[in-house]
RNA sequence: CGGGGUGUAGCUCAGUCUGGUAGAGCACUGCGUUCGGGACGCAGGGGCCGUAGGUUCAAAUCCUAUCACCCCGACCA
């Protein structure tokens, strides 16, 4: 391909609204272009590199036995009733009428398609198991998108579902999928670690993301290199404290705070560290208004964990001011003390003693207090986020945290949508058995954002061989002037592309040091520079994106020179 | 959903406070010079100043509404 022939509007600018590198990249490099919040259109290129991904994607599915279908984006309302998400799945699932008004969504997830199709397909034990996927795009109104195609609406991804007829079955299968997926981020050249994680919206029991490793990913993990264990803090459950409670020292005492409405403000206020505080959360309730949850001043609520709380409301919802005040308190100074709601305490908030907390009226905490003689201890749960030192509970040692870009999650769902739906196959008796189902997802689109957050300098993107736009890019030098360099260009393009590169030639009228500045932003991995000052002595230069280093190598060799160079 | 912010050329942004001919850089077109790390000169094209009302002799600028986008928060006790 010819440079000429190939728009590309590269920008030297970032653009205003993009904050992370990899979207600043893309738009920079002219991959995506955004066309509304969280929609984007794929240019040339970055429809390239999409297509790489997606053809290794598919080689390992194929490899895998998976069969490829694909289903349509819009789905009837009936199979979504059919399987409860209709009403269980939220605002996420975007929701739109036909001219008939008949209920439609746009597809976030495809469970109840494929439930559909294998119900009326497979019908026997013979059959099984079986595994469709495809590549396709997804729709999900997410909350708030963000980072460009990282946190989009509309974006592609490869769903895979299995079907067995018993557990032991689906165990086989999932345990295939979790190795096709190894192979295919390996392939990718990305960095990544596998977690065991929450099964979410999807349901079911066993679940593992694949995360990629990078500082700006919106999950955190947990991880322990001791004892092998790694899991999405989501999921993170923790050992009780071994700490004793001390014996109260202090009396209970109200104490003036002004303004004083959080923990770092009542700590640096009243001089004491945040964990000697006790926080409450007022959280919606299924069986009352609220439910209060106490945790000590220095750690997180885990909504994962509280929505597994019997009382409290899903998804999990934390009171407006107006809720509070109704409840006889105020937003920034609740506190235990003569509150009479239900009530969850966390297990590591239980040994504090002579603690502060709010004292449920504007501008006054309490300090000193005590569990037991001050206010009765509630109901004892593991209700926080794990963070750095924790015990693992893989029972090895400590753990660390580190931040992730879930790239992939593969799901053992057993018969949730099968059992709702009717997807039953006769077995070996000719009695009906409902199929188990595995499901196992790669975001497309989100790969490629991951691979530039992991692979990329100040100068641009640096792609990985495998998903790379082009394999080579040809600079010549003065094209226009010299005859002997418009001949060697187009000489080593043939040439590249006999040896089955994708090159791409830079023909257009520019100064040298242009060419090398856009070569270097949209990463193509292995550059080809000719010019008349080489080509005196029959040689050309080669440079790697990753590498600073240049070499002259004779110009009839430069093939296997890349394909020395060349990794994946 | 709550809070904050921004909408002016394809992009990055001035101009708005204090109303009076719509600007700069990048990008784009033409010509010339230049030609190994984002060149320079000259000449150009391109804007319903988000939209709709209002105030005014006069509105990008003031007022009202509305839409879009971005950020933060929703873990604050």
């Amino acid at each position: 391909m010819y440079l000429s022939k190939l728009p590309i509007n590269t920008l030297k600018e970032v653009p205003a609204d993009a904050e992370v590198v990899s979207h600043q990249l893309m738009l920079r490099a002219g991959l995506i272009r955004r066309l509304a919040s969280g929609l984007y259109t794929w240019l040339p290129l970055g429809r390239r590199v999409l297509h790489k991904v997606e053809r290794i994607i598919r080689e390992e599915m194929d490899r895998a036995g998976a069969l490829e279908i694909s289903m349509p984006v819009v789905q009837p309302a009936e199979l979504w009733q059919e399987s409860t998400r209709w009403d269980a799945y939220g605002p996420e699932l975007l929701r739109i009428k036909d001219r008939h008004q008949r209920d439609f969504c746009l597809g976030p997830t495809h469970e109840e398609v494929v439930t559909d199709i294998a119900r009326n397909e497979l019908k026997s034990y013979r059959q099984l198991p079986v595994n469709y996927y495809q590549i396709g795009t997804k729709f999900r109104d997410e909350i708030r998108p963000r980072f460009g195609v990282m946190r989009a609406r509309e974006f592609v991804m490869k769903d895979a579902y299995s079907f067995h007829l018993d557990e032991e079955s689906l165990l086989e299968g999932y345990r295939v999928m979790r190795e096709a997926y190894k192979r295919i981020f390996d392939r990718l050249g990305l960095e990544y670690r596998i977690v065991q994680a929450d099964t979410g919206a999807i349901g079911g029991s066993r679940s593992e993301e694949f995360q990629v490793l990078a500082a700006s990913g919106e999950d955190v993990i947990a991880y322990c290199d001791e004892d092998g264990f790694a899991g999405n803090v989501e999921i993170v459950d923790l050992p009780p404290p071994n700490t004793p409670r001390p014996a109260p020292s202090e009396s209970m005492t109200l104490v003036e705070t002004p303004g004083v409405g959080s923990i770092e403000a009542l700590a640096s206020f009243l001089g004491v560290p945040p964990e000697k505080c006790l926080k409450t959360l007022l959280v919606r309730g299924t069986e009352s208004p609220a439910v209060a949850l106490y945790l000590r001043g220095d750690h997180e609520l885990n909504a994962v964990k509280a929505q597994r709380l019997p009382g409290v409301a899903t998804p999990l919802t934390m009171l407006r001011p107006a809720e509070v005040e109704a409840l006889g308190s105020v937003a920034g100074f609740i506190g235990p003390v003569g509150l009479d709601i239900p009530a969850y305490v966390d297990q590591y908030a239980v040994p504090l003693a002579d603690f502060v907390c709010g004292a449920n009226r504007a501008d006054y905490h309490y300090r000193g207090v005590n569990w037991d003689r001050d206010v009765k201890l509630p109901e004892v749960a593991d209700l926080r986020n794990a963070v750095a030192g924790d015990p693992s509970p893989g029972g090895g040692g400590k753990l660390s945290i580190a931040r992730g870009i879930e790239v992939g999650q593969i799901f053992q769902l057993g018969d949730k949508y099968s059992r709702a739906m009717g997807a039953t196959v006769l077995d070996a008796e000719g009695k009906p058995r409902i199929m188990q189902m595995g499901c196992y997802g790669i975001g497309v689109t989100r790969v490629v954002a991951a691979a530039i957050e992991q692979n990329h300098d100040e100068r641009g993107i640096i792609w990985p061989d495998p998903i790379a736009p082009f394999d080579v890019i040809v600079i010549p030098i003065n094209m226009d002037k010299s005859e002997q360099v418009r001949k060697a260009t187009e000489e080593t393009y043939a040439k590249l592309r006999d040896a089955g590169f994708e090159a791409l030639v830079d023909d257009r009228p520019q100064r040298p040091g242009f060419k090398f500045a856009d070569a270097d932003l949209i990463g193509i991995p292995h550059r080809v520079v000719i010019s008349d000052k080489g080509l005196d002595e029959g040689r050309c230069e080669y440079k790697s994106r990753r590498s600073p280093d240049v070499e002259m190598v004779p110009l009839d060799s430069i093939s296997e020179v890349i394909a020395a160079r060349r990794r994946g």
